[in-house]
DNA sequence: TGGTTCATTGACCGGATGGTTAGGGAATTA
DNA sequence: TAATTCCCTAACCATCCGGTCAATGAACCA
């Protein structure tokens, strides 16, 4: 029967669990993520999508039954690298060491998912689709991050290790300010690694700053 | 002649100077800011607009030659509280005074024309239009700003007013950042007003914290 | 061998969209 | 009054878009 030797020619890789066609799928997928990350829902056609993947427009239709449903499949395919958890990240540090950990996660997090970020960004901003697939996940992930924070930070304050002028959520808050006002920074100037680390001293200053607090236990390594 | 008496209806209004039909050009151009800004470009069809504006959508195309041409009208009727010059703003007032008046200034700005910064930061962000028009006006604002903030920043660590461990450029810059971080929240968020005060004491705190610099001579009024 | 499923396609369809055109009515001008 | 200009419209047009369909070849199954 020449058992397992159902597809053509390339190698398949990695299939995803939950999908039977080969290949076709994917290739259309990498150009629908492409196509629509720098042009947008509304702006790019079924055509273009067709062209840029080499197949017809039928076949997509025939993968996914609708374009909300091809855009749904690059949303969570874009969505994947975004599964994280930053409790787990944090080992069992000192306060400080996790509190500095967490903002370098954050900021090379932005830099290395820089483009889907811009992406995402940008389709949050303007409501028109997907509002509830994207909010979702999104804002669990970045209430799980405040929370962490707002927890480190009280607890850094109970210890007088970190500054106490202003409650832990107001603190917090404002880190989150400072760290999206960098994001935004990196997502339109293209100079990323320039002043990542610079952001990282500044903070670390203004959090910890008299205090002869943990040590840099947590070299940037960018 | 039963001199100056053109228009059928409704009062005039303070006319611009430029265009000579009546009112139904403010009437489409009304209508159209309020489609463009909430549904984007491509969402928003002549059809709409025309409905919107109660007309024809011919006589869109006799006032502005095509849909590009609409949409720069709209995007320079946007722009237009967007000229200010901040460095006549803050008076003759001592270096903390004027910038913790700039900074007052960005968020006052910020929360009063929130629609329509957030409809240009998602025009920006995804560089679908008029990425000239808008980068050119809005680049010249920032950078003004910005290089107003690091003049009086290095004047003030030069008077030892303000925090000195890092060159005025890179604060000036995490100032910036920390604006833009308050922005977007505020711009996310619809809690506007409350942690404006907050975020001002926040930075007023982290950049001339210690020191029993000037006064608050400029109650935030808010 | 013949049937069934899978993967794929070109051709087609109704609808919406940006844009045009020919014309009408009111005011101004001559 | 006649011609001209300005403002405005209904109707039209070509094009493109999302989506469907019938057909087709290849692999698998009986």
């Amino acid at each position: 029967m020449a058992a397992a030797n159902k597809m053509n020619s390339a190698e398949q890789g990695a299939g995803a669990p939950e999908l039977r066609a080969p290949e076709s799928r994917d290739e259309i997928l990498k150009a629908a993520i492409k196509l629509f990350a720098n042009r947008g829902f509304h702006e790019t056609s079924m055509a273009e999508v067709a062209r840029a993947a080499n197949v017809s427009k039928a076949l997509i239709f025939w993968h996914f039954k609708t374009k909300e449903d091809l855009f749904m499949a690059v949303l969570n395919r874009l969505l994947e690298p975004y599964v994280i958890d930053f409790a787990e990240e944090a080992g069992a540090l000192g306060e400080v060491a996790q509190i500095m950990q967490l903002v370098e996660l954050y900021l090379m997090f932005v830099r290395d998912n820089a483009s889907s970020i811009r992406f995402f960004v940008a389709q949050l901003m303007r409501g028109e689709l997907a509002s509830d697939a994207l909010t979702g996940p999104v804002m669990q992930l970045y209430d799980g991050y405040r929370g962490l924070l707002v927890d480190l930070i009280g607890r850094a304050q109970a210890k007088d290790l970190c500054l106490k002028d202003f409650p832990a959520a107001a603190v917090a808050r404002m880190l989150l300010s400072m760290l999206n006002g960098t994001l935004i920074e990196m997502l339109f100037a293209e100079n990323a690694n320039a002043d990542v680390a610079s952001a990282i001293a500044m903070i670390r200053q203004w959090l910890f700053g008299g205090r002869a607090g943990a040590a840099k236990d947590a070299p940037p390594e960018l």
